[in-house]
Parts: C-alpha cells; structure tokens; sequence
DNA sequence: CGCATGACTAAGCGCTTGCTTAGCATCTTG
DNA sequence: CAAGATGCTAAGCAAGCGCTTAGTCATGCG
C-alpha cells in the first residue's frame, strides 16, 4: 500500500499511530487530490475511527503542512549534497539532475503532493515552503553561473536555463508512475545527459 | 478579471451567460483548484444565483470537462500545425516547442486546469482527454524519430527524449505568471534552442 | 389581450465536511 | 492498588456542499 520511497521519509513519526495515519494522508493527497481527501478517508486507511486522526494532529491541514516541509527538506538536502560532491560544475550538474530526477520518479507519491498542492498550504507553512523552493532554485543557478564562468557550459539566459533544469525534474513527479517502462535511476541518468547537452557542456557519451 | 488568452479559447459559448459561467470557472479552478472551487464562487463571479448555472450546464463536471476538453484540443492542433509547416524535423521540433511553450505561458490558467485537474473528470470524459494526449506525445516522437533517422537529432532513447521535451513545455503552466520578467514568446524561443541542443542537432546560434 | 416560453432567483433539501465532546478501556506510577 | 494519564471510539454538531424545486418576470406571438 505504502511505497517505501514515502516511508522512508518518516523513519519514526512520534508514534507508531501517528506514522500510519501520515502515510495514509500521503497516499490519499496523492491520488485524489489534498481537498478531495477527507479526514474519515485518512483514519479509515490507518485503519482508526475519525476522531483519532485530532489526537496526533491538530488538523488536516497540519498534515498537509508536515509533508511538504519534509519531503521539500529533503529536496533541498539532495540538491546541496550535489553541489558539495565537487568542484566540477559538469559534475555537479549531472549529480544533481540524476538525483533530482531519480527521487521525483521514486517519490513521485510525496513529489506530487510537494509540488502541486502549495496553494492548499495554509500561510505560514507556504512562506517557509517557497523559501526551500528558492534556496533550491538557486543552487541550480549558482552551478550554471560556475559553469557559464568556466566555460564548461554555454546558455543564452542562465535564469531561464535553470528553471528549465528544475522544472524538468520536478515535472517527473506529474507523471511517472511504478508502471512506466524505465527505473528512476535510468531516468535518472537519462535525463542527466539530456540536461548537460542542454546547457551545452561537452558530452561524454 | 479574464484573460485574452482564456476568453479568445471560447470565442461564442451557447449564449453570453454560458459564456460567462465558464470564463469564471476557469479563473476559479485556476486558482483555488476544481474541489475548492463551489458552484456559489463560479455563479456568483459570472453575476448570478447559484442555480443559475445549472440553466447552462447540467453539472459542476460538465464544465470542467468543457475546459479541459477544448484546452486539449486546441493544444494538439497546434503542435499538429507545427508538424505541417515544413518537412524539415529540426524546424518542426523549434516551431513545435515554441508555439507548445508559448501556449502554455500565455495561457497558463488553462493550462493548469488541462495539466492538473485530469484525475477530477469523469471517467468518459478523461478518456475522450487521454486520447488527445497521447496524439500529442506521439506527434512528438513522430518529429524525434525523423530526426533521428536523417541525423540530424542524436539521442540516448526517444521516448524519454519525447517526454523530457512535452514535460518542459506542460510544466509551465505550473510556474509562469503574468508578473514572470520574460514574455511568453521570448520564453518560446529560449525553451526552442534549449530543446534543440537537447535533442543533439546542430545549433544555429 | 391571453398565454406560452425562456432566463433567472429565493429557498431549501439531503448529504458530507472538518472537527468536538463525552466516555471507556488500558496502561503507568507513587 | 488507587489515581491519573493515554489512546482510542461512538455519536454528533454546525457549516457548507452540489443540486432541485417552485415560482417570478420579461419577452414574443397568435
């Protein structure tokens, strides 16, 4: 029921309950959408009465909010750890695409959630969320500018380029599915080609 | 309060009211989402009572399903356009991922709906939808594989390529706002050359 | 003038929503 | 072994939902 991908995520929620009941809410706002999902679907899946979900969190939008600041944390974690793996913006970029791509395929439960389901936030959880989402984006464009400065790449506008880059990845996550034909670490690696050639580095087929 | 792009996809609806209703169901979807949005929010924006909108459409569905379905078809007529308008594979590829990528910022609002909102169809009319899609992503293959075939494109696998370069394009709808710095033809031309030099053809810089 | 017709509204129905309350077993602790 | 804390359920509340019903009013037509 639950990918492992998604649990991961969550080693130890505070309580074993509280887990299960956060697992449930990932895999409803996933495939029906966070305001297509009710509060009775969520304990229902975690196999509790309605009630019980207000006992580990004080609403529905407090789950909404735990997800998406975890799995963007973990985003942001995993595009820093690339740009810290080397100097080599070549490098550095293809790391991060692979990554990026792999865990937007992997994940694609929680991805979808993260990126399409912003405007349900409510406020305050937004304003910490977008400013993950920037610290993001701007390492993306911090590798291009060392890129565009060494040579290594060659683009005609670094900022667009680099949405190009992200949005690429995020967008894995609209539409992969367990059923597609190739692994994420394929895609991975597939896209991380496609996006140097795109930035026009030297290839190294 | 509408949008050029979005009014001038629905030139004459039935009657101004039906008109009406559906140019405030698209901003309304666009904005909040299909479940957060009521059928009070859509008749009251078009200036009514709530049952009005029931005068001209026989459900909250209907209209969502009138959306998604002339987004659709408006969207492969012009990638089918730019298949038409040369036989040369790498100026298909640049005219198709300009007017694709154009589409997608100018009317952004749609687009969202069209991209995001597909799991809140009915199931007739999801399926009327999918199949749109993929002549869609065929249509694209269908320029990758020529290009392949005449060397001018070189890629590690086609299908992949064909979604990374549909991908691109959908996923700005997501992101591109009115208060976006670049024009969504300038956006166009930018994400053109990007795709080509994904797509290994040689570079007219 | 009398009477259909069509666009619309006021009112509200039945149901579902997020969330609360009251209570009940089962543990933990002095 | 009493007393409180803990984790849960049964029941249900107020509000809001999609949609229906009954009726109003302007217009067109014999």
């Amino acid at each position: 029921m639950t990918d492992p991908a998604t649990a991961a995520l969550w080693p130890g929620e505070r309580t074993e309950a509280a887990r299960r009941l956060l697992l449930a809410a990932v895999d409803s706002f996933a495939r029906r959408g966070y305001h297509a999902t009710t509060t009775r679907d969520i304990a229902t899946a975690a196999g509790m009465s309605p009630a019980a979900l207000y006992i580990h969190y004080p609403s529905k939008a407090a789950l909404l909010a735990e997800i998406s600041r975890t799995g963007h944390q973990a985003t942001l974690d995993l595009v820093e750890r690339a740009e810290a793996s080397t100097t080599d913006p070549v490098e550095q970029m293809r790391t991060l695409v692979e990554s990026f791509t792999t865990w937007h395929a992997r994940g694609h439960t929680v991805g979808r959630i993260v990126n399409l389901e912003l405007h349900a936030l409510p406020e305050e959880d937004f304003a910490a969320v977008a400013e993950l989402r920037i610290r993001i984006e701007e390492t993306v464009q911090r590798i291009i500018a060392r890129g565009v400065a060494e040579s290594l790449f060659q683009v005609p506008d670094q900022r667009i380029a680099a949405r190009a880059v992200t949005s690429l990845g995020i967008d894995v996550s609209r539409w992969y599915t367990e059923r597609s034909s190739e692994s994420p670490e394929d895609l991975g690696r597939h896209y991380g080609q496609l996006v140097l050639r795109m930035l026009g580095a030297p290839v190294t087929d």
